[in-house]
DNA sequence: TGACCCATGTAAGGGGTTACATGATTTG
DNA sequence: CAAATCATGTAACCCCTTACATGGGTCA
């Protein structure tokens, strides 16, 4: 799938450690591409195998050592390959609704409580990710416009949670009954 | 995960084939979890070895014989029980938004080209969708009940895409600069 | 004749999670 | 004193896709 490619492109605009990419998931393209550290570091290993990736040991004090990877021009070759590709439509596999679409075997309290706990999720990431818009909006001209494409999946990210909320409203008034 | 739920589901009201079951998903199930034959036969020989599954050879002629499944006492138990845990919410993985986000490496009429194809099998879901809503609207009251829990999952399906369009709206005007 | 439906599978490999493992430093 | 942050990994296992494999019946 992908997770190589996103590597790619974190390291691509800045080069860095399995733990800081770890971190730029979770805070950049974490609302639409999980990853955890595990899988990281094994996608930079292979990347690196592939010859994608160049890898330099920093030794540090006080802290343990990183290493830094950094995209060797086959890796960025590669990058623009996946980039002028075709990618395939998402499959969606949403366990919440496999058990909704079962649920004249449980009750209705049950699927009440199972809601109520994801909408508390929904809210929250809904939340957050205003929040990263209001910053966005904030800034400057020029770097708004520098950051206008990652801001497409931010709003991907809005509108998403937005509709899911406004799903769960519909749902819980059927549930209600 | 939940696909071996979703069969126990599938199976609950209907005992049926691997083939059959291929068949269910791709109608009912099949907007929010997927599943290819290969997948679900693996499945039921696991469901079967786990004691939820009973299975009996059926002949048929001028056809291959099949495997009809049922569930045992056991897997009516499982399905019990996970339709009263809790489930995770759902991760996202969307390759589309990781090359929108290194989307600043291509070209603008590449990513126009990409969200077009999307565009176009997006639209074509929406519309099934809402032709299945339209059937589900047509049904007598007491038909309407008994799918009124499906009939949610559905409507997560048609609010899900209608917030997709919307985004590819914005997404479009941007590109269009 | 070719395409599609019925019907079942194996095998290889990639993608992803969970559990386990270590150990120093900084912050509340 | 406890928790979080920095930093890296291995191993087992499950989920899922892709490619390969077979073979009869129906319909245009």
């Amino acid at each position: 799938m992908s997770l190589k490619h996103a590597i790619l492109i974190l390291l691509e605009s800045q080069p860095g450690s399995g733990y800081d990419l770890a971190k730029r998931f979770k805070e950049g393209l974490g609302y639409f591409w999980n990853a955890k550290h595990q899988q990281i570091y094994q996608e930079l290993k292979k990347l690196s195998a592939a010859g994608w990736l160049d890898c330099e040991a920093q030794a540090q004090d006080s802290r343990p050592d990183k290493k830094v990877y950094r995209l060797t021009a086959a890796g960025h070759a590669e990058l623009l390959r996946w980039l002028d590709a075709p990618v395939q439509p998402n499959r969606i596999n949403d366990a919440l609704l496999v058990k909704l679409f079962g649920g004249a075997h449980t009750s209705t309290a049950n699927l009440r409580a199972e809601m109520d706990r994801h909408l508390a999720v929904h809210r929250k990431t809904l939340d957050s990710l205003l929040a990263i818009e209001q910053a966005y909006l904030a800034l400057p001209d020029a770097q708004r416009a520098a950051w206008r494409l990652p801001y497409l999946t931010l709003r991907r990210g809005i509108l998403g949670e937005q509709a899911w909320l406004a799903w769960a409203a519909e749902a819980q008034q059927v549930l209600a009954e």
